[in-house]
DNA sequence: AGTCAGCGCGCG
DNA sequence: AAAGCGCGCGCTGACT
């Protein structure tokens, strides 16, 4: 095939980049009438260019077929280049695809995406179909991107499988196969006879409003792929809120009605199914989860997209069918419905797929059944249930921090010019943010500090680029610029004891009264696939769909520890709040993974080794050590186990406790700190030649962290690579053992007949709301199976460390008090 | 008027 | 010749 090349324009002079290479506007190369045209930033080096021809391979696609091009057409990888250039040279890009005509444009990299589409944020665009004047457009991240962090690489391959199905116009092996739409009362009461017969269901709902107990809340449709007892596959859907719904009026009776045939369906399958069974429970249907999709593809691969779409568009080279959810209520009933349906379909492939992939992986499967599916059900229940919250505290303490932050900020306009005098004062943004104080905004604090109170600048932030060059950065307002400059101007120190209540203020308190109920109760999202690690993480509700801007949310893992904050937080009348807490559960992990002998003996001696460190590092006796010193040697004991260095140690001991170390001292305390624990420094070792070796590591009892990256040519990045392979099993099995402390205590409390739920983890901790006259009974319970964890049973891991669980008791989590082992055993002796 | 990255800070 | 890990939210400032 001949390849050909445009005429650029080697006199260019349009941007800056022209200045600095060696041969100006280099042009693209490929087959004239070529089908497929790649767009990369600039034009690639030998590696990009081979990494790309191979991928493309890969996918089924012919090289040599495709024409190659760039964004920009001057070839320099020191310069900074960004869109403004790419406006620049846009005319020979365009002179390029208006020739060779191709019918598909892959674009690599934000900058290629901008020049073919107009588009920017390439995370935002990546693998969704775009159009350009008729031409198909598809982008991904550039080859740049993933040879640098070979962690994107999967992905990245994938999205390129995509592509190539899309060429290829292979719709892969799954089709739609067509649906039932549910719009009279004969096909409902068919829909029934369906549900009675169904062996196997994926569902999924469409809603709207903020959440299941919003007023306005509603559930639009449901939709299901049923799997009959004959092994007939059906899909259906049923219209409910939708204006263009027959049961539009009586949308909850039509539900209703379903309740009782949905109840005995067998397998349950949905993805994210915790959304969908929190709006059908809400509504008297309780939807179970057997087989959640999302949750297995997070535990099969944690760093590939977990969304329907992305898993089933690279896996079965569909493409993209989605709607617009925010305007469900505005499009016809059938188009939702034929969304939704589609949705149930997939899923019921991706089931078919991922069960296959978790049979062959035990270990994982273990782990699937018995923590992750078994803690996604409580976390249902949790997130319904909500946390009780003190409406009369609320509104107290949320006003004695505005006051803290009034008062403060009057403190402050000592040194602040009257109107008449503000010289220089930064005049009016577009937004009208600069008008007046506001020490929020950085812009005008800079004005203040640097350039009308004259404190020195003592670090600036990033070089900005701009078409003229570049400009320095803006002097810095970070917290550790301020302690320096805390002894030169008393408002300094104002100005940093503002920043917490100004936080309160802005952030938790608001938060915290708009999303409090009728029966002031909160309630939060636990995602059981939202970090690497296995752990959960806690965000505001509904938080990707709800796209409002004072859309404010609540996360129960950040409530700051201050009693103002946390004392807000309780059990409801009747109830009492409880807080089981794994003490220093991580450092017990490390102790088990690395056998380091010291640790070992501490804790068999039922000693602390926050304490024993404090003491060694203070030089005094441990009866001496005071609680503010104990958390001190936290920091050090958990920088030091993963990875931290001595200049990193003494930026964090000044910003974190304002002590200052000079890098010498801290070098000794690091060497005297793995002298202590001999056996550290030989397990960080292991762990660095198993990354090594296999690109992954696993947790005692089997979960997988990937971690590609190792294979970077950037030592920044291994070594990044290398200290996660550290943490990561760490991290990993101390949360696991949190969840299966959670799962095995609701089992005993469920047998016993005790009313106590649990209301959320913190990563080592657990929240219950217990009625009050089970406690006797509860406490003890709780105390021993957070000591006692099945997991010889469950995962065949010995675990020779001894573990110890607190428990705190109180009316408020801000007030709780943790009790003694005689106190938990006799509850009910305790004179009050 | 909406979107996004960067920063700072809340938590373990 | 260097090196803590894991999260989410609100705000600003810059951009479309």
């Amino acid at each position: 095939m001949k390849r050909i090349q445009l005429e650029g324009d080697p006199g260019c002079t349009k941007c800056k980049l022209h200045r600095d290479v060696d041969e100006v506007c280099e042009m693209g190369f490929g087959p004239r009438n070529a089908e497929v045209m790649v767009v990369s930033k600039m034009p690639n080096s030998d590696t990009y260019q081979r990494m790309i021809e191979d991928s493309l391979l890969r996918s089924g696609l012919d090289p040599s077929k495709v024409f190659y091009t760039s964004a920009l057409k001057c070839r320099n990888f020191e310069l900074s280049s960004g869109n403004a250039q790419v406006k620049a040279c846009k005319d020979y890009l365009d002179k390029e695809i208006y020739e060779i005509d191709p019918e598909w444009i892959l674009s690599f990299g934000n900058e290629a995406l901008f020049a073919t589409t107009g588009h920017s944020g390439i995370m935002k665009y990546r693998t969704k179909e775009l159009e350009k004047n008729g031409r198909k457009v598809i982008a991904t991240i550039s080859p740049a991107a993933v040879h640098r962090n070979p962690g994107q690489k999967t992905s990245w391959e994938s999205d390129l499988q995509f592509f190539a199905a899309q060429v290829k116009g292979k719709s892969g092996t799954v089709k739609f196969p067509g649906m039932v739409f549910i719009n009279t009362k004969e096909k409902f009461e068919a829909l029934k006879t369906l549900l009675r017969e169904t062996e196997l269901l994926c569902y999924d709902v469409e809603t709207v409003g903020f959440n299941e107990f919003d007023p306005q809340g509603a559930i639009v449709s449901l939709s299901g792929t049923s799997i009959t007892k004959s092994g007939n596959v059906v899909v259906w859907g049923l219209p409910l809120y939708h204006p263009g719904s027959p049961f539009r009026r009586n949308w909850r009776i039509a539900l209703k009605q379903i309740a009782k045939y949905f109840k005995k369906i067998k397998k349950q399958i949905a993805h994210n199914g915790k959304f969908d069974a929190r709006w059908l429970r809400r509504f008297g249907v309780k939807a179970k989860v057997t087989f959640d999709t999302m949750l297995a593809c997070h535990l099969l691969d944690e760093n590939r997209l977990k969304g329907l779409k992305p898993q089933v568009t690279s896996r079965f080279g569909i493409p993209d069918w989605s709607v617009d959810t925010d305007k469900l209520l505005d499009m016809p009933i059938k188009q939702v419905l034929w969304y939704n349906g589609q949705d149930t379909y997939y899923d019921y492939h991706l089931y078919l797929e991922i069960r296959a992939e978790l049979v062959e992986k035990r270990r994982l499967l273990r782990i699937f059944k018995f923590i992750t599916m078994e803690a996604n059900e409580l976390l249902i229940e949790a997130e319904r249930r909500g946390i009780w919250i003190d409406r009369q505290r609320l509104a107290t303490n949320a006003k004695i921090a505005r006051d803290m932050r009034d008062e403060l900020e009057q403190q402050l306009h000592k040194w602040i010019p009257e109107p008449s005098d503000k010289i220089g004062w930064p005049h009016q943004g577009k937004r009208a943010k600069f008008a007046d104080v506001n020490f929020n905004a950085s812009n005008w604090l800079r004005w203040w500090l640097f350039d009308y109170l004259k404190l020195p600048v003592l670090e600036r932030g990033k070089p900005k680029d701009t078409t003229e060059g570049e400009l320095p950065g803006a002097p810095s307002v970070k917290e550790a610029v301020m302690l320096e400059l805390k002894p030169m101007h008393p408002a300094v120190k104002i100005l940093l004891d503002r920043v917490k209540w100004q936080k309160y203020s802005s952030s938790f308190f608001p938060a915290y009264e708009e999303l409090a109920d009728e029966n002031d109760r909160i309630h939060t999202t636990f995602k059981l696939a939202g970090t690497v690690t296995g752990r959960l993480s806690s965000a505001k509700e509904d938080a990707d769909k709800v796209r409002r801007v004072d859309n404010r949310g609540v996360n129960i893992q950040q409530v700051p520890r201050d009693p103002l904050v946390r004392g807000l937080f309780g059990a409801a009348p009747g109830f009492t709040f409880v807080e089981v807490d794994f003490s220093q559960i991580e450092l017990r992990v490390v102790t088990f993974l690395s056998r380091d002998r010291t640790m070992l003996r501490l804790y068999r001696n039922g000693e602390d080794i926050h304490l024993a460190t404090a003491a060694w590092v203070m030089g005094l006796p441990p009866s001496r050590i005071t609680k503010e010193d104990r958390k001190k040697a936290k920091a050090i004991n958990f920088g030091f186990v993963y990875g931290m260095g001595a200049k990193k140690f003494v930026l964090t001991a000044f910003e974190k406790y304002e002590l200052k170390f000079s890098l010498d001292e801290a070098l000794e305390i690091r060497k005297l700190f793995f002298q202590q624990f001999k056996g550290l420094l030989p397990w960080h070792a292991r762990q660095r030649r198993i990354v090594n070796d296999h690109g992954r590591v696993t947790s005692p009892i089997g979960r997988v962290r990937n971690l590609p990256d190792i294979f970077s040519e950037d030592w920044k990045v291994r070594a990044e690579a290398e200290r996660q392979a550290i943490n990561s099993p760490v991290q990993s099995f101390a949360s696991d053992m949190n969840l299966m402390a959670m799962i095995e205590s609701a089992k005993k409390f469920k047998k016993r007949k005790i009313e106590g739920y649990a209301l959320g983890t913190v990563h080592d901790a657990t929240l219950f709301e217990i009625k009050t006259e089970h406690l006797g009974i509860a406490l003890p319970i709780l105390k021993n199976t957070f000591e006692n964890l099945p997991l010889k049973r469950n995962f065949g891991v010995d675990l020779d460390v001894p573990i110890v669980a607190d428990i705190k008791v109180g009316t408020h989590w801000g007030d709780a008090q943790e009790l003694s082992e005689w106190e938990i055993n006799n509850y009910d002796a305790i004179p009050f």
